[in-house]
DNA sequence: GAGGTTTTTATCCTTATTGATAGGTGTTGG
DNA sequence: CCAACACCTATCAATAAGGATAAAAACCTC
């Protein structure tokens, strides 16, 4: 399996060649930055299987562009890479930018391959104090079962009013269940919600 | 390379197992249907490269399901195989829900391939009369510039006062965008338009 | 330059969404 | 039992969004 790497460090690279993932080798491809990487997969990304970003600056101005450029590239599931200090802010960030896997610095060659199997499988999974946890989505910030019905229906384009109707519950009640969807995504408004969700994987 | 074929024709499946995709043979696995094709996936997914939908049905009660359940096994390229009689509509839907592709059953195996090859390289493809349109996108709904730089905004969770102010527009201009961008998407408002938006691919 | 599209602005109105605050019911687990 | 939680409802208020119609300026193309 063969991954595409975007980092300027060889430890890097090196770990995750080092690395197994389902078994097998690891043959990895290095680019210096997020937009080569980019460049990269459209020439020709075919043979590529995933693809890794080291990200080193992990400010809000930072990460947006860094998953706007590479994630044009649909289809390849992304990991990324943040330094050890990287709060769970910036890794809820990167879920919900279209990351399917958050990996941190200090991590060792053998969970990087565990983490890396997990997203081939169309997991997603966080890392944090340096142990892997599968489908962080749910523990980062939890949405009760009818919190995920209504957002399902905000996602469909439905208004409160119809999202109540299909499950007979009152108006008000549905505003505050987006309220509290909006508040958990921490996201502007309701289409902010949706294309969170829709990032997330949250609806299908 | 292997694709996962649901239909239960059988020269369907010969057809497209006698294509040739970016030069390499085809390997069929055939199930009968969305439902076992999502279950096939769940179990062990890693070895398919595309998925194929066979629909007989294209009503719009019975497309909502069929990708549902599909679509949840992100990561692979799905295309759809429509009936010939299928109209621009169904095909515009089959877009709006998430497909890659969009074929239809009169196709020849050349040209199966070929679509099937675009659709590796990340390409949206479609096919009408028997002919291969590559990003059928902007041909079936075209959007002006200014407007896909408005749904853009719409997709970041904006209000129509901040993309105005980012564009240096008076708002009741933005509105006119987004009312024109609803209406070409088909879309029920902006939430919708920025999910419909999202599943096009037509931002990032 | 005539005709087309795009983009822009305006005014009027209706409806939807968001926010805050304050309760009520029901279930579950320590 | 009671504390925590999910879930439901209510009222009041402010803002945002959606829809219709009209029209002017900028641009491109034939």
């Amino acid at each position: 399996m063969k991954v595409l790497v975007a980092s300027d460090l060889a430890n890097v690279t090196d770990k995750i060649s080092s690395a197994h993932i389902n078994g097998s080798e690891v043959y990895v491809e290095q680019v210096p930055d997020c937009v080569q990487a980019e460049q990269r997969l459209r020439m020709d990304g075919r043979e590529i299987d995933a693809v890794v970003l080291h990200l080193t600056d992990i400010s809000d101005e930072a990460l947006k562009p860094a998953f706007a450029t590479i994630m044009r590239s649909r289809g390849k599931p992304v990991a990324v890479m943040l330094p050890r200090e990287a709060s769970v802010s910036v890794v809820w960030r990167c879920f919900v930018n279209g990351a399917q896997a958050v990996l941190t610095e200090d991590m060792d060659a053998k969970d990087v391959g565990q983490a890396l199997s997990l997203m081939q499988s169309g997991q997603r999974v966080a890392t944090l104090d340096g142990a892997v946890i599968p489908d962080p989505t749910l523990i980062v910030k939890k949405l009760s079962d009818r919190e995920l019905q209504v957002l399902a229906g905000v996602c469909k384009g439905l208004q409160n009013k119809e999202i109540a109707h299909d499950f007979n519950i009152k108006e008000v009640t549905v505003k505050m269940h987006v309220r509290a969807v909006i508040r958990k995504l921490e996201a502007k408004n309701r289409t902010h919600a949706a294309m969170i969700a829709r990032n997330l994987g949250l609806v299908s």
